[in-house]
Order: structure tokens, then sequence, then C-alpha cells
RNA sequence: GGGGUCUUAGCUCAGCUGGGAGAGCAUCUGCCUUACAAGCAGAGGGUCACAGGUUCGAGCCCUGUAGGCCCCACCA
């Protein structure tokens, strides 16, 4: 039954062995099956550029905990896997690879490049889907998806030509986030603000007198921190309550350099507190000045290229970078005379979260969707409980964005990705929306058309992925079984990029939502605190960890002390601490297995149970319950700390240590066989409560043990047993334990090691109580150390220097003869009476010394003092004890 | 500016709907007891940030104060 097992666990060469067992048995596998009730999880897809971090590795532990909690518990456990093409993320990586071999990305051309970023996934989209082998996920692996294959593009196609023509959809001129050297526009989302030192420039635009002629003497002076936009400025505005500017309003002034007559407007964005209170207004670079020209219908320059380099607009300045043009224009004015001065002031400026680029507000023609309808059903579905977030705060988190939705720019100046299903007729420029290219145009019958140039933003896909990934648009048997998923396990960092997306685009639809629950994370630290990244490179790789100490102790570090939503620090010595519990699980297990050895009577011991047998099962029922519930609630890291505590406090240190006596003796088979099934019953439930945590030493245990079941991981999940509930006992053993405690503690306070021969007498005017103790006699005379066990009813005949135990109920008495090792103790008190006598002398000599007490500080005295008096004190009372003993 | 969150043992953190103050690591003491020294048995250590309030009772609920962290918006 059971093969060799090593001392100490090792978890090299088991994990991948058990893991490709599990493959090869298709446990991963979920089909349809109507006769059972379906749980399902789909995978946050990783990016294919990436590699397997901490962050992955808490989130998909999480996943499988659940996965394998309720495949166990006998549901049809979904878990399907898949990866993201990650547009841009992927895009920025291909170039830079590129640029490594001196090549642009436009010197291949869309169809060279998307050749290339095709065999970058080919390359790299699989590693990470064996990185998370290694943590022991079990996810259907048939059944793998990426976001840009076959059906995923239908999805996003599908998808996309319905919202458009909803008029959910839209095409629009729109002043967006714009990133120079990535060239293309970005979502509000990926902007990163960074606070920047930067200076304030005072700028005066000299008036325009009644006469249309420009004052010499009459300025408006105003600051800014972008000076080179002023090239696109249209307008000047104040407040319209500003009492300082009334009289200006309506009049004009002349921007300089480029000498363009503005017009002063009022208008109540202007905070009159703030600088001057006087603002220039370029409504192309400047989101708010971009509204206010809307309100006044000021014309928009744009004077900016692409590249961030000024454009035709910017007359002399044409082909200047930005920050040189700002150089220059700053110069210009100082030498015109209308710089006033310059303030040093640091401000929030908004960058790229890929490539760290300044981003510049532009007005560009993108896609967007319209989002005040659509996100309604999201709103109302987390609102009424339809959707539940764990921990609840996210809930509040969530609002607060919906409730300032904006439209959401799709379109990506970008290749890799799923390019946008509009095609433009070369005739009349008719846009037509659709699921491939139209044969001739609906409006001149032209029959040349061109697609647009750009990709939808990655997030687009990944919000249709709990459907997608099932089949859709297809009403496939899967999607109608397995949707809606139950829980989704992601970082509370992509709440809205993915999180609220995907519950809209699952109404709109679906008609029905992705998922019941999310359960959210936080990030994982270093043990400072810090966030881990490249850069700092204080990154900790999980996969190191899985080397050196293995998948079962990364995951069990990862989910305890943890809770949903907060971020937590990774400690090495924690990954240790569990490295040892799974060593500890390993020896109980060994123990188990060495003393089951041969023994042919086991499956009669339930019938022989003695009340230690009762009180583990009954302490295990319980705990199969809280952790039952604990994990419903998915309450991850309460639930394994139960079953950490139960495995080695309770089953361990106390229930092995209390039946030994029963096993090594040869006399009663009876009790023996029971003390066997009990261990092995309690051991295998534990380890299936173990097992979602901690897969592969579980199940590597479970095989030795057991050949019933044929693997742990599609056993059944333990049940609360009513017949298993042993109130009674659970508080005898109570009661024995205290008393093994307060006996322990005598022989540590006496410095007594172990007893040869000790005589513990239970005196309790309570007859359940000396039953108690006369029939746990065996064990609890072998966890207290003694030899030999009396229970009475009072203190009759018991020597009167014992030492009392006080516990609830009754009292112990050890004689202390017999707690003392006479000679044992007579030695230590020597040498302590010769330690003793070794400082008196010194600290008498000290004293007696004239030289010592002439010049040493009086407090040194008195502390040599009071030590001479504690000394003599501790030698008085060696003395008596010995004198004692020597009797 | 708006919002969130945290402050519990030396360190890192658990503590669910109010009733026992806890874990791991670290420290100290004693043990090579035939499953495990990656172990066993003990011990020390906390006015649960501060001030009020509700309650028979508060780490937990309410108000305020101080400090830390985070998110959103972004004032030219």
């Amino acid at each position: 039954m059971s093969r060799e097992m090593a001392k100490t666990y090792d978890p090299h060469g088991i994990e991948d062995k058990i893991y490709e067992r599990w493959m090869e048995k298709k446990y991963f596998h979920a089909e349809v099956d109507p006769s059972k009730t379906p749980f399902t999880i789909v995978i946050p897809p990783p990016n294919i550029t990436g590699q397997l971090h901490m962050g992955h590795a808490l989130d998909n532990t999480m996943q499988d905990i659940l996965i394998r909690f309720k495949r166990m518990q006998g549901y049809n456990a979904l878990w399907q896997p898949g990866t993201d093409h990650a547009s841009i993320a992927t895009e920025v990586r291909i170039i830079e690879n590129l640029k490594k071999e001196g090549i642009d990305k436009h010197d291949l051309g869309r169809e060279g490049f998307l050749e290339r970023a095709w065999a970058w996934k080919k390359e790299y989209g699989g590693r990470i889907i064996n990185q998370l082998k290694k943590l022991g996920s079990s996810c259907d692996w048939d059944r793998e998806r990426f976001t840009m294959d076959e059906g995923c593009n239908r999805a996003v196609t599908e998808v996309f030509c319905k919202m458009h023509e909803k008029g959910w959809i839209y095409k629009g001129n729109r002043i967006g986030n714009w990133c120079p050297v990535c060239k293309t526009s970005i979502s509000d989302a990926e902007v990163l603000y960074e606070e920047q030192a930067g200076h304030f420039w005072h700028i005066k635009y000299p008036m325009i007198e009644e006469d249309g002629s420009v004052s010499t003497r009459d300025f408006l002076e105003f600051a800014t921190t972008r000076p080179e936009t002023m090239l696109g400025d249209t307008a000047v505005a104040v407040n319209p309550e500003d009492e300082r500017y009334q009289h200006l309003i309506g009049r004009k002034v002349l921007l300089p350099i480029v000498n363009r007559i503005l017009p002063i407007i009022a208008d109540s964005y202007v905070d009159m507190e703030f600088g001057t209170g006087v603002v220039k207004i370029t409504p192309a670079h400047d989101p708010n000045d971009f509204e206010v020209g809307k309100r006044h219908d000021l014309p928009q320059i744009n004077i900016l290229n692409d590249d961030a380099t000024i454009n035709e607009n910017g007359g002399k300045y044409e082909g200047m970078d930005r920050y040189e043009a700002r150089r220059a224009i700053v110069e210009e004015l100082d030498r015109m005379g209308l710089l006033v001065r310059i303030e040093d002031h640091t401000h929030n400026v908004g960058t790229h979260d890929r490539c760290g680029t300044t981003i510049e507000p532009m007005i560009k023609k993108q896609w967007f969707v319209k989002m005040d309808e659509l996100i309604k059903p999201a709103v109302k579905a987390v609102q009424e409980g339809e959707i539940r977030l764990i921990p609840e705060r996210m809930e509040k988190i969530y609002f607060n964005w919906t409730d300032n939705i904006k439209d959401w720019c799709i379109s990506r100046q970008l290749w890799w990705g799923h390019r946008i299903p509009a095609y433009y007729c070369d005739a009349c420029g008719e846009t037509v929306v659709a699921g491939e290219m139209p044969s001739v145009c609906p409006k001149c019958g032209c029959r040349h058309f061109t697609q647009d140039p750009d990709t939808l933003d990655t997030w687009f896909s990944s919000a249709l992925w709990p459907f997608s990934t099932l089949g859709w648009p297809e009403q496939t048997e899967d999607l109608k079984y397995f949707y809606p998923t139950d829980v989704l396990v992601t970082g509370y960092d992509i709440i809205f990029f993915w999180v609220i997306r995907m519950i809209f685009s699952g109404y709109e639809q679906m008609g029905e939502k992705p998922f019941k629950t999310v359960l959210f994370h936080g990030l994982v630290r270093d043990s400072q605190g810090r966030k881990m990244s490249k850069s700092l490179g204080n990154g900790i790789d999980p996969l190191e960890i899985i080397d050196k100490y293995g998948a079962d102790a990364l995951r069990l570090t990862l989910i305890t002390g943890n809770s949903p939503g907060n971020d937590m620090r990774f400690y090495m010595e924690r990954v240790e601490a569990n490295r040892n519990f799974a060593n500890k699980v390993w020896n109980a297990s060994r123990f188990i297995l060495m003393n089951m050895e041969g023994k042919t009577g086991i499956e009669t011991g339930a019938e022989h149970l003695q009340p230690v047998d009762k009180w583990i099962l009954s302490r295990l029922n319980n705990v199969v319950r809280e952790v039952t519930d604990n994990m419903e609630n998915f309450e991850l890291g309460i639930a394994v700390q139960k079953v950490y505590d139960f495995i080695w406090d309770e089953f361990c240190d106390w229930y092995i240590e209390m039946v030994k006596p029963r096993l090594y003796a040869q006399d009663d088979a009876d009790s023996q066989n029971a003390a066997l099934w009990t261990l092995r019953t309690v051991l295998l439930d534990a380890l299936k409560l173990l097992h979602p945590y901690m897969p592969f030493v579980t199940e590597e245990i479970f095989c030795a043990v057991q050949s019933e079941e044929e693997s742990i991981m599609i056993s059944s999940w333990p049940v609360y047993q009513q017949d298993r509930c042993f109130e009674k006992e659970e508080k005898q053993i109570e009661l024995i334990k205290d008393a093994v405690r307060g006996v322990r503690n005598v022989r540590t306070q006496m410095n007594v090691p172990m007893f040869r021969k000790a005589h513990i007498f239970v005196v309790s005017d309570k007859a359940g109580v000396r039953d108690v103790f006369a029939e746990g006699k065996l064990f609890f005379a072998s966890l207290a150390g003694a030899s030999e066990v009396t229970c009475q009813e009072d203190k009759n005949g018991i020597a009167p220097d014992a030492v009392s135990v006080v516990i609830p109920n009754a009292t112990l008495y050890i004689p202390f003869a017999e707690l003392v090792d006479i000679a044992q103790e007579i030695g230590r008190l020597e040498k302590e009476k010769q330690r003793l006598t070794g400082e008196l002398e010194r600290v008498n000599s000290m004293l007696n010394n004239e030289r010592f007490m002439s010049r040493a500080p009086e407090q040194k005295i008195a502390q040599e003092k009071a030590k001479l008096e504690k000394y003599a004190q501790m030698m008085a009372q060696v003395e008596e004890r010995l004198a004692q003993l020597k009797k």
C-alpha cells in the first residue's frame, strides 16, 4: 500500500509528475452535462507578452482554489483559460525589438509588421500558459482561447456592427489624449498623471483700442504652463462675475507672433482666484478650452503634427519640436517685452502609461462608444445585488466611475489588434460598417473601398471575453450551459478597464450578467511595501519560489494573512513557514502509514471508538463545516488558516501524541484499530480540505494512503455529519488537555526536562471528572510525562509536599520528591551554588576594595549592593533545597 | 477638489453580522521523546492611533482629531 516516503517532503519532480497525470486523466476538462450544476470561472487573460509575476500567481491561485473546491463539491467546474493580444503593450514590445534590428515599423508596412506580431505570439504566447501550469492551475486547456482567434474576431465585429447600427458607436471629432511617440490616441484610463516641476509663464497680450489699433499701454496679463500653445489661441477668457475685467468683455486683444485678433469672452469656467483670473483659450489643445470653444463657437486651430512638432499653422515655428518651440516662443515674447515673469510651478502632467511620454490633447476623428444608455443596466445590476462585489467597498469605487462616465474612445492608431470594420468608399467617401468589405457603395455604386486603418482598444475584445470564449455569437450549448459565469477573480486596478466593461457588454449582448460575483484582490508588494517592478528590480519571480519551495508553499503564502481587495507584502519567511507546513503534513502522513503497515482490521475500528477518537472526529466535523462556510463566502485566507491550525495543532500535536501509546501497545487490537481508523479518516478529510490550497502534496499523500478514490482532486468534499458530533467527548478531552498543559508548566517551572517517574494524583469530588482521567490515564500519563495516574476523591494519602495544578473541577498533585529526579536536581543545584559563590566573591571583593568604593559612582555601588543581596538570597534558597533533597 | 482605505504584540498581518485579543516570523527557556530539529514543550510581549458618543458590553457601530497609503478629477 505505501511506497517509500522520504523523511522530508521534496516537491521536486513530484509536482510535474502529478500535473502530467491530471492532464492525462483529463480531470480539468468540463463538458456540458445537464445532470450537474455548472460552476464557471473565466480567466483574466494574461498578455501574450507577459511573464508570470506574483500578481498572476495570486490571481490564479485564488481561481484554482475556488475551482478545485467546487469540483470536489460535485459541480461541473469549468475554468476557461486564454490569453490576450494586448494590443498596445505587444505593439510597443515588437517595435522595441525591431529597433534593435534597426527597423522602423513603417519599413515593414502593415502586413509585414503583423507577420512579425503573429510570430511573436507564436513564440511567446504559450510561455505564460506553461508558467500557469507550474502553479497547479486546473484550467480546461482544451478550451484555450485567444482574443484575436477566429471566434473572438467574429464576436468583436458583430458587436461593433450591432452597436453602430444602434447608434451607440459613432465617429466624432473630439479632443482626446494623443501619444506623440506611439502616435495613437489613448483612452482617459490609459493616462497617468505625474507631478512634474515646471514653470508658470506670465505673459501679456496687447489690447486692441476702440479704433482698431494695437495699444502700447494696455495689456491683458495671464499665466500659462504651455506657452507654445498660444499659436492655437482663439480667445481670451475671464469670469463673467469678475469685476476687474467686466469692462473688457467683448473687446479684443492681439495674439502676438501670430498677429491674430482674439475676442475677450466671459465663461464661468475661469477661476477668479487662480493666477490673474485671465485664461488664454486654445480649443484644439486643451480639453477645458475645447469645451469653452464649443460654447462660444470659437475656431479650433490645430498647431501640432502627430509627432508633436509644430505644423504649418505655427508659421515660422513649423517643424520645431513642441519643447523647442516653447523655448523659442518664450524668448521671442521676452524680446517683445511681453514676458512678465517666470514662476516655478509643479503641476500634474498626463503621461502615457505604456511609454511614459507626455500626452498632448489633440482633436482627432476617433470612434467612440456612447456610454449613457449602455451603462444603465450595469449600474442597476450592482445596485440591486444582481452582481456582488467583494469586498463591498468596491461598489463605491464602481459607482464613482459610472456616475462620471464619459464616452469611450475605442479607436487606436495601431496595427496589432482588431481592425475597425468600417469601410470608406474611394469615390464618394461614404462610410459602410459591415462584417466584411462591401462590394458596392450604397450611395454612388462605386466598387472600391478602403478599410479604416485604425484598430480597436484592446479592452474592446476583453469586454466580450466571458461569452466570446463560450462560443458567442453562435448560440452554442456551452454558452447556454456555462453562462453566466459564477465568479470573476481580478485585481482592483482593472475595475474600470475591464470589469465594468464586461458587465455592460454582458447585459447588452447577452441580456444577462457575465458573472454573479467579482472577487477582488490587491497588489503583491515586496517586503518593504513597494510595488514590485522591473525598474526597481525588486520583483520576486514566482517560478523561482516554486522551484525552491514548491508551488504549494507559494500558493499558501499568497492566500494566508490576506483579505479581499487588500494589498499584501511578500515575505520569504512566510514561504519557508508554509514549506514547513507541507513537510509537517507529509510527516504526519508518513507516521500514519508506518503504523498502518501490515494491519488488517482497520475497517472494524469505527466500532470501537474511544473518547479521544470521538473528540478529534468531532473537531474535524466542526472544522469541515466552518471551512466550507468560509469558502462559500470567499474567505479563503480564513478557511485555510483553520485547516492549518487543525492539522498542526489539534491533529498532530495532540491527537497523534495521544494515540501513540495505543499504537505501540500490542495487547488491544480493537483499540488499535479504532485509533488507526480514526487517524486515516481524519487525515483523508483534512487532506481534502487542504487540497484546493496545496494540490500537489495532498495528492501525493492521498495516493499513498488511499487507493479507492483515484485522485484527491476528483474526490468528494467532506460534509458535516450529525453522527460525528460528540460534544461530551470534546469537553472531556479539553479537560485533559488543560491538565496536561498544567503539568507541563510545572515541569518547566521546576526545570525538570523529563520525569523519570512521577505519580499524578487527580483529585476531584466529581465522579465524572475522575472517570474521564481514569479512562484517559494511558495517554494523559504519556503526554504529561508521568508514569502513573491515580484518581481519587480527596487528598488523603498524598504527600504534603506535593505540587498542585488546578484545573476546572479538579486539582492534580504531583509529590515533590517524585517530580524531581533527585540526583539530577542535586547536580543542578550544586552547579548553581558554585556559580553563586563565584559571583558573591566577586561582588564582595569589589565592595571591600577601598579604591573602588571611593571612586565608583553611587549608582554603581548601589547596583552592586543590590546584586549582593540578590545573590545571597538565591544562595539561601539553593542551600535550603539542597538540604531538603539530601534528607 | 471628490472618494476610498489603513492605524491591533518587535516585524508583517488575520479578526465575518459588537460578548475569548489572535497567527506567522522574531525573542527568551528547556528538550536529538523511535512522524517531523523544516521538529517538540514552555515563556515574555498589546490602554486594538487619539478624543468623545451609542450600548449591559466596542478592536468591531457613530462623530471628531492626527498620521500613512490609494483611486478619481485636474486650475490655465
